[in-house]
DNA sequence: CGATAATTTGAAAGCGTTGTCAACCCAGCT
DNA sequence: AGCTGGGTTGACAACGCTTTCAAATTATCG
């Protein structure tokens, strides 16, 4: 028994092929009585348009394709540690799947292997997930397919829009926290390499801080990525600069600084406080419960898969900030949350 | 400018259509010289074989579904709070990618959407990540698609070959820590609902106890899913329990328990001791960090992978059990790991 | 040099669908 | 009865590629 097309279709409903691809395809030219018994007829085969057929000729494929930076394998145990990702693509998935769209993965490396993708598989539309060198987007300068920026601001090469959340308010949310609380010396603690992100949050944490008329550290960076290993080295440099308090631009570095911290018998947040981004699932349920700047990642997933299917209709779509906001746990107050 | 076909390579290097083909399709009746033409051809116009038309053709698409179970909120709560799929995923992707096949990914609800889904997509084959209820191994009887299960064993409607862990050696060896280090009354924390894998892992478990003739408690549940809450909430019925040590099945449920003992001010493991399953990253950042059975992740979602372009292929492979070893840590033995 | 073998070619069918077009059928209306 | 027009039909080209086949070309060899 083989895959029914759209021609056992028309038979067994007694109608011709065309009047069934009206049907599938909503012309209007088609009366209710022969929708009906065309509809009957593919329960009954129980058929399924194949989308290869339809890619072929409608030049769409109804997928859409995610990048995630694998360039290299440190940055893979970025998103091996985090939960991040897998939050991300499920709320990604779900959206696109709404609306017809299935998703295909990719880790690339080089450039070209970019735009060969795209136009093997003719993809309608891509999400890139994370920072990517910009090489990358110039490749695809040819190309004209909608994308989307997620977690990275502009690029210079291409015009995508990008979603991001608010930074630099996060940055500075965690400033000011921790300046209420009578810290005088903070400390920046980032993951390092040319990241716009980063800037950000350096940026509204450093204005927060010069305004206070507080002493504004230089950032130490944690080796160009977020890992349990990059924040847990953080603490020596850390403990030398003698501040009491630190803005982590991850909660994945946070828990490897705090574990650090811990071996060396440093109390949080009696000796030193720490804050994280992201409010990964169990930042609260470690130990200190972490504070931290929260974002909802599977509402910037979901917004980032509207904005791009916009694109791909063809529609105009801006470039947004999600909103962010500071949740104050143990790391920082001593006092636990209840759950 | 448009999308180079084959023709314009044909064009290009002086030859006919079908050489073109040959060359892609490596049918041997061609000479090097044209070999050679066309390769040069294909680079000068940066062509790309349209996988789409391909996948009319020859009936394949070069893709793999895999499925994740989303069936209803708590579970997809399950896969964003837990990095183990993050690593898996990308384990898998990568060893696809280098087998030509690329991965799409879906989370669907009832039965009918899988078949349908395979049909649509032209599928060559499936992962089925997680658990999944019977019938819908049951919808796809008349599919006829390669699939391999990852982490649950046996369909009972479908012969499918699955890959796990050593789940029941995990128990025995979780088990066994314990007993030596001087627990007589252990507990077992799983997440519940029939879940072989579970069930494997109590099997190992329970065997040691009674080779040891220590008491055999009864394994308490958390609501079905391995969640951060789901853990947390055993901690009053475990602490009723009066045990010493418990076996949680993931590492997950694990830090759950673990926050829920620390606030009720239990010490671990002076008062109780506790163990996990999987090794996430995380887990030897924990304070404390966490004594578990690790699997490598990774590895197995490329043998998993393995597997099915075996199918594929058409060649057979049977279900496998990957190697687990125990790594002790300060949420059993109090000492701490150097990092 | 003629014969035989190895390449290469052109043409055409097929994959499952869309989209277009002229032709047709059957109301309903005048 | 003659029109008008919505619904419907068949036919066919396209989409980009694979495959098969017979025919044409080139190479190889005694």
């Amino acid at each position: 028994m083989k895959r029914p097309t759209i021609r056992d279709v028309a038979e067994k409903a007694g109608v011709s092929k065309a009047a069934v691809s009206y049907v599938l395809n909503d012309v209007k030219k088609v009366s209710e009585e022969t929708r009906r018994r065309v509809l009957e007829a593919m329960e009954e085969l129980s058929y399924e348009p194949d989308f290869t057929a339809i890619s072929l000729t409608k030049r769409r494929s109804q997928l859409i394709g995610i990048i995630m930076p694998l360039i290299d394998e440190s940055i893979s145990a970025v998103m091996q540690e985090n939960s991040y990702y897998s939050e991300m693509i499920s709320a990604v998935e779900k959206e696109a799947r709404d609306n017809g769209f299935d998703i295909v993965l990719a880790g690339l490396s080089e450039p070209s292997a970019y735009k060969a993708w795209v136009q093997k598989r003719r993809l309608d539309g891509l999400l890139f997930l994370g920072l990517f060198p910009e090489p990358i987007y110039k490749a695809m300068e040819d190309m004209d397919v909608p994308a989307v920026l997620i977690d990275t601001y502009e690029s210079h090469t291409r015009d995508y829009p990008s979603i991001n959340m608010d930074d630099r308010r996060g940055g500075a949310l965690a400033a000011a926290h921790l300046l209420e609380l009578g810290h005088e010396w903070l400390a920046f603690a980032a993951a390092g390499g040319s990241n716009p992100v980063e800037a950000e949050r350096w940026h509204g944490f450093s204005e927060v801080l010069q305004e206070q008329g507080t002493v504004l550290p230089s950032p130490m960076h944690a080796g160009s990525t977020h890992t349990l290993e990059g924040g847990y080295r953080l603490a020596d440099p850390l403990l030398q600069s003698g501040c009491t308090a630190v803005v982590c631009t991850s909660d994945i570095m946070a828990f490897g600084l705090i574990r650090a911290l811990h071996d060396r018998r440093i109390r949080i947040p009696d000796d030193i406080a720490v804050t994280g981004f992201d409010d990964l699932a169990v930042s609260r349920y470690m130990y200190p419960s972490l504070t931290t700047v929260r974002q909802n990642i599977a509402d910037k997933g979901r917004r980032a898969c509207t904005m791009l299917l916009q694109r791909i209709r063809g529609e105009p779509s801006a470039s947004e900030v999600m909103p962010v906001h500071l949740v104050t746990r143990e790391s920082t107050t001593g006092i636990p949350v209840e759950q």
